[in-house]
DNA sequence: TCTTATGATTCAGT
DNA sequence: ACTGAATCATAAGA
């Protein structure tokens, strides 16, 4: 993959000088591995290159936007994401990762970190970039810690072009459809499905147990999940979603009967009258 | 695509 | 802490 230059999309006062003119950066790039030479050194175009950036050739000059985090490690690059990221920064980051180097080589190194590679896809994600939010997701194994945030990201994603298309906010049933469209990738999933209907045997087990005392108590909770396998949460749930649907229906079943009532003796009125 | 069943979650009341 | 009500999420059938 080929990082496009900066000056593509964004004005030139919205590069790395911005950055690096922040002491908190500055400091935040010198604890992060040691190797950045001093003073900010790297993040300025003007005074990149280690040291002695105000003697520079004019031919180096034209390459000032790459420059300067070649003298970063791939380590402090990734450092650096890490916490642009979780300061919610995403616009400076995006900053950042727009003056990487467009080198193959460095592309190799730099696409090794998670933290970079997470940096891009939430970067992607924050500037409507889904194409390359989708590519960056599905082209690179993430850790189980990323999962979450990156999930998030892919459906939301998803979601937002859905929407587009349609015109109109998506309802659970839309998303779910589109969910079921755009499988999270095995990237950002460990393949684990959560249950959707218990165990026919609990389930009747359930019952039984219901039909005896819909309303049991935490000790009998607590056997019941032992004989179940399932968490006394989980009993507890179903629990009250059985007196839920059961009132429910309750609920329904009369107001069925007073309709066949009042439709049965209307007749009668009407003869009557 | 809509509907229904079912498990989970949220929130307010007690 | 427990409950009911409302709602969300998921799966499967019509």
């Amino acid at each position: 993959m080929v990082f496009r230059s900066p000056l593509e999309l964004y004005p030139t006062h919205f590069f790395l000088p911005n950055f690096a003119a922040d002491p908190h950066h500055r400091s935040l790039l010198l604890a992060s591995g040691g190797g950045g030479s001093g003073s900010g050194s790297g993040c300025s175009p003007g005074a990149g290159g280690g040291g002695g950036g105000s003697s520079r050739a004019p031919h180096e000059e034209l390459s000032m936007f790459q420059l300067p985090t070649l003298n970063f490690s791939p380590e402090q690059v990734a450092s650096v994401c890490e916490t642009l990221e979780e300061t919610g920064d995403i616009e400076r980051l995006g900053r950042f990762l727009w003056s990487l180097p467009v080198a193959p080589g460095a592309c190799e190194a730099i696409n090794k970190h998670e933290s970079i590679l997470r940096a891009r896809a939430v970067v992607a994600f924050h500037t409507g970039n889904f194409r390359d939010l989708y590519h960056i997701l599905e082209n690179h194994k993430f850790t189980k810690e990323s999962h979450g945030k990156l999930q998030a990201m892919w459906l939301e994603a998803h979601y937002q072009e859905a929407e587009k298309l349609r015109g109109r906010p998506l309802g659970p049933v839309d998303k779910y459809r589109v969910r079921k469209k755009f499988p999270l990738p095995r990237t950002i999933w460990d393949g684990e499905q959560k249950t959707h209907c218990f165990k026919e045997r609990t389930r009747s087990l359930l019952r039984e147990w219901y039909l005896q005392d819909p309303y049991p108590n935490p000790s009998k909770k607590r056997e019941l999940a032992q004989a179940t396998g399932l968490t006394p949460t989980q009993v507890g749930n179903w629990f009250k979603n059985r007196r839920q649907r059961d009132r429910a229906a309750a609920a329904k079943n009369r107001s069925r009967a007073n309709l066949e009532e009042s439709s049965n003796s209307a007749p009668l009125c009407c003869g009557c009258e």
